[in-house]
DNA sequence: CTTTCTTCCTAGACATCCTAGGAAAGGATC
DNA sequence: GATCCTTTCCTAGGATGTCTAGGAAGAAAG
């Protein structure tokens, strides 16, 4: 008999594929296994469980995400640096919508310690910030932000959360536009306020 | 034997509230009839499937939400009606994180034909987003960036995705002073565009 | 009381996750 | 080449879940 050469490797990858056909919710550790013509217990020597298989995804996808959106930001600055890390950013979730989901699951921080996407992320999106001037704790906030936004806009529009009267990236475009105005003109902080 | 006394409306109001709890991923058809002392399949005399007591859940939870956002709203105008909103719309997120997490599912259009609440909360945003001037398709774009921010927001406390540093709330509360500078000067529209 | 309707049941098919323990492929070692 | 070892993949099976079919036991109406 033939094997069929799992690693963990290969199955991350092709889970990650999977997800991105049918949707990470309906990723099973069997449908990944009749993928491979094996049976589903033969994949529980090389992944711990279907958890375990996600956070894979997970950082996979956290991965080839942030290297995207570095390619695009590279040489650019403030609207048009803004611009590219949400084009990027938008075009990876719409083209790996299993993978996206993947990177919004939670995680217990030990999980993803190695992961240098999530990291890379954070970093890119402060790069962005910093050539508007802005400095902690602006930064923080500003970063929630955009973050916020960028994704709720993703979710929206892969849940066909839009009405169709009008297509998403003029929204999308124009909504850029409006938060480059939110982040050149970042609100003083407020004075004296304990909160 | 006495009868449990179920009807489609008891069961999802149970439902809606062990979503809270659990999660609406760990809400099963299993755990509901447990929780009334009954066997699984007396549920589906009440309920479709499983996905229909999720839509259910969703219908129920866009009434309450957009109740409760209307009367945040309720005579307020411009930043005041805008921080009203948002609050409104956090709190029931956080105090309610199964029902909001229905509230996003996918919908066929005819599964919620007769559901009031989601055409309220679109209406709830244009009247925010008037008192700011805004004529369409501006309305529409800035609706859109509004819902895409709360809802991201939303996403990633509940998910944990912020690093703990700094409180949430604080955030928060200038990103919504970052979007209302945002609203009241939304960029023109770029002219003789075909995009 | 009897008929009818609804509610809830048992039984069971099927899918899924996952564990335990065994067999067999492929190297490494003698 | 024969033997040992490791890894890969298997069969078997328990646990939990969705959902259908058909039956029995309440409640309500005649």
């Amino acid at each position: 008999m033939a094997r069929a050469g799992l690693t963990a490797a290969r199955l991350t990858e092709a889970a990650a594929q999977l997800a991105d056909e049918v949707g990470l919710d309906r990723l099973t550790v069997s449908a990944l296994a009749r993928r491979f013509g094996v049976k589903d217990a033969s994949l529980y020597s090389h992944i711990k469980n279907l958890r375990d298989l996600r956070v894979r995804i997970a950082v996979l996808a956290a991965e080839q995400m942030s290297e995207e959106i570095a390619l695009a930001v590279a040489g650019r600055a403030g609207k048009d640096a803004l611009i590219a890390f949400a084009d990027a950013y938008r075009e990876f979730a719409l083209a790996h919508p299993g993978r996206y989901a993947a990177t919004q699951l939670q995680f217990d921080p030990e999980e993803v310690a190695d992961s240098v996407g999530g990291r890379r992320g954070v970093e890119l999106t402060l790069g962005v910030l910093r050539a508007y001037g802005l400095e902690e704790p602006d930064l923080t906030d500003a970063g929630r932000l955009l973050r916020a936004a960028f994704h709720g806009y993703i979710q929206l529009e892969l849940n066909q959360g839009f009405a169709h009267n009008r297509p998403v990236r003029q929204s999308w475009t124009r909504s850029l536009d409006a938060l480059h105005v939110a982040l050149s003109n970042w609100p003083a902080q407020p004075t004296g306020s304990t909160e």
